[in-house]
Order: C-alpha cells, then sequence, then structure tokens
DNA sequence: AATATATACATAAATAAATTATGTATAAGT
DNA sequence: ACTTATACATAATTTATTTATGTATATATT
C-alpha cells in the first residue's frame, strides 16, 4: 500500500466501509475510489487486494456478481448481511484504534 | 496486542513516541505505561515488545543501558538523535494514516 | 512456609497480511 | 504500432506479530 506499515490490518476496513457506501462494487473501482479519496497517497495492490476480497467472500461478508461489459469480466461485490454488521464492528475497531493512538502519542488527549 | 489487526505496524511508533516523551524507559515499563494510557485496551506482549526493541536498538534509534535493581536486570533504552528523528517520521506518518482513513471510512472527512 | 502473582528479561515456531513479481486478456488513447 | 488503462488472478517471498515456552527474582497472599 505504501511505505509505511500502519495500513497493515486495514484493508478490510477500507473494503467494507466503501461497499457500504456505494452498494455494489468492482475490484479495480475500489482501487480507484481509494486513490481518489485519498489523493493518491494509498494505492492498493492487486496482490493484496484480490486475496482480501476472495477472503471476505469465503467467510461470508461479500456476495459476488459476475458480469460482462462487453467482452471484460467485472466482479461485483456487495455487502451480505453478516458484511453489514461486520462493517459496524469495523469501524468500532478503527475509531477506538485511532483513540487509543492518539491518546499514546498525544499526551494531550489523554482517555477519560 | 488486541483481537483487531489494526494495531499491526503501529508497534515502533509507539515505543518511539513514549522514549521521546519520558527519555529513558525499560520494557516491562513501556507495557505498563501502555496499559495504563489506554486503559488496558491495548497490552504488548512481550513477544513482540522484546524483538522490536532489540530492532530498534540494532537501527540505531535506541541505544541501550543496563542497571542491576537488587537482584534484577533492567535495560533502559533512550532515542539516540537519529531516533528522535526518526520518531518525528513515524508521528507524520500516523497522522497521515489517521487523515486517509477519516476520510475514507466517513464521507463528511474528505480530504481537502 | 508454601503458593501465586508481579516483575523482567529472552527466543523460537507458527500465523497472517501484505509486497513483489508474474501472468492473461481486452479497451482506449497517442 | 505502441503504450497505457482496465480487469482479473496467483505464487513466492517478506515481515510483524501471536503463541508458546523458558529463566529468574521480588512481593503478596493463604
Amino acid at each position: 500500500m505504501k511505505s509505511t506499515n500502519l495500513y497493515k490490518g486495514s484493508l478490510s476496513t477500507i473494503i467494507l466501509k466503501l461497499l457500504n457506501e456505494h452498494d455494489k462494487m468492482y475490484g479495480y473501482e475500489i482501487t480507484q475510489k481509494v486513490k481518489e479519496i485519498t489523493k493518491g497517497e494509498l494505492q492498493l495492490t492487486e496482490g493484496a487486494l484480490y486475496p482480501a476480497l476472495h477472503k471476505l467472500e469465503a467467510q461470508g461478508l461479500l456476495d459476488v456478481e459476475v458480469s460482462k461489459i462487453g467482452n471484460r469480466m467485472r466482479k461485483y461485490y456487495r455487502l451480505t448481511e453478516a458484511g453489514t454488521k461486520e462493517t459496524v464492528d469495523k469501524l468500532a475497531e478503527l475509531e477506538s484504534y485511532i483513540r487509543n493512538m492518539r491518546a499514546l502519542v498525544n499526551p494531550k488527549f489523554r482517555l477519560e
């Protein structure tokens, strides 16, 4: 993703949240959306993205729908009900992570 | 560290920042400080902490000073000059990570 | 006095997520 | 004609962390 290691572990959260917002998306579209939103600061690599999508699907969090645009394949993913629940959990975990890290690195932001 | 994967990649940032604030600390003290600051939400494991300290030392970011308290050993770590510079970089990376993740998961926080 | 918990270090094997390197193939732009 | 963009995929490698284990002293509890 980037030179920093911090994004490790964040990929499923990103995918789930984007699908939560956009109803259905395909892999390449996800990479472009992430690039756009982060102004190019974060670029998903295919070697990370596709295995992550397959894993989320295997976990029952995503449904897939293959479609053909012209002669090219697209695999649209959307959240299952379990996927929607998982998204809520992942977002809560992210907020918790950010709160804790802020408390750790910024002495002014001690937890209450 | 925790059930969530998000902390992966954050350990060196945490160590460097704590040493930046506290001048010198030993391993066990770091685990306790992290537990205290995060109200027990984040507990560093020894299997992660000690190798991380050794690595930072090997990279020339930390200096070590062994001391004996009673009959028990303590290894105090402190930032080198390079370590202080690295701390600044790591903190900037963390802020960038948080900004990007906020933009990704919270449509209201789009980057400007 | 015996036992459990806390302090304090360490390392090795296994796991898991991502990087890097490839590969295939169609569509569009120069 | 050639390059870049679109669109998927997977295998080998790397790396950080988890889990498990080990040693040893100090303090608190029963």
